[in-house]
DNA sequence: TTTAATTCTTGACGATTGTCAAGAGTCTAA
DNA sequence: TTAGACTCTTGACAATCGTCAAGAATTAAA
């Protein structure tokens, strides 16, 4: 289990053997927490202290709005998630995360993390690199916000997603496409329909 | 104008004496780009490769979509920015940048930032923070964007920021909160009557 | 100041969405 | 297997949105 998170740590950056042994040594001050689909991992109103890695599963990010959860971002096998801002700011997060189907998560408590910048510079640099890559795929988003309608939306994420619709709920990709689980039946319909002309 | 560059700096992170004579001494290696309203500042298809100080000014992010100009976000004084993703991996960017109103920056070329950060490690965390910072903000309005609906998001904006109602195209703000401008124009109707009972 | 260009507003209409409600389908646990 | 819970789909209707077009208002330039 653990040889494969360094596997997967190489996608940020690649390790030498000394920053490999070291996280070894280590690994017993990363607890792993084993969720069950439908599991809430994390509830808002908290103070988030923990960067989370997604070993395997997938988890998502929704919001409480009146009592409405709002999904707005799904993190897979390989990435890194927090609360960013309670994170840094010491604040209530207003973030939820819940694993969707069977997950493996590991768990960075910040003072760990603080403890593996002080050691080697390489995991300041990837915790760098993961904080960009969350970057580029929120300003993706945006930019798929600000320039395309629901359906075109949808069509992608079923084009580069299609996984994502095996077992998820459909309201989770609902909101996360901005519009309501009925509408997104509709565009579907809509969708699937053109597809077939 | 150098000294209100490393006043600016200090939200981020508060910098020792040497840090500030560091930067004083290497601050013609910084160059300054003065724009005026409406300038373009870069251009989509071309590879980034400078980190943007907005020293005073605004500076509006948009797309081109099949000839139709969309914003997703405004850059205003003390922000830094770039288009992570082309900085990162060296391919051609998809944002465009403008100066909404005269605008001044300080311009900070990769390699001038990889000498930075060599030589202070407080440089690297302060770029550290300004991307979180940057993704704070992203994932704000990618919760608004789930959360809210166009004129929910329109009032949030015109309380929290009405001083980008000032000088700015309503159309700007129109792609900003993910709708025409003939929408805006009508939604702030609607919002503004509201208000009045 | 006057003219030209740009931006903003309004109207009309069709398309899409949200909401509420009901029914069909699916999953889960007894 | 069956009952109950949950999810998804569909219908109806009102609200909102996008689009196209025209006119008003504002801004910039001559």
């Amino acid at each position: 289990m653990f040889d494969r998170f360094i596997k997967l740590l190489d996608q940020y950056s690649e390790l030498s053997n000394e920053e490999i042994e070291y996280l070894w040594k280590i690994r017993k001050q990363i607890p792993a927490q084993i969720c069950r689909k439908n599991e809430i991992i994390f509830k808002a109103g908290q103070i988030f202290n923990t960067m989370y890695f997604v070993l395997d599963g997938c988890v998502r990010l929704f919001y409480n709005n009146n009592g409405n959860e709002k999904t707005a971002f799904f993190y897979t096998k390989g990435k890194f998630f927090r609360a960013i801002e309670s994170y840094q700011k010491e604040i209530p997060a207003k973030e939820n995360y819940q694993a969707i189907e069977d997950t493996t998560l590991l768990l960075f408590h910040k003072n760990l993390v603080r403890q593996l910048i002080k050691q080697h510079l390489k995991f300041k640099h990837i915790a760098q690199l993961a904080v960009e890559d969350e970057l580029v795929t929120a300003q993706n988003m945006i930019s798929s916000f600000v320039t395309k309608s629901p359906e075109q939306r949808f069509l992608e994420l079923f084009e580069h997603n299609s996984d994502l619709f095996r077992n998820i709920n459909q309201h989770y990709i609902a909101s996360y496409l901005g519009v309501t689980p009925e509408s997104l039946s509709r565009i579907r319909k809509r969708a699937l329909m053109k597809e077939k002309n």
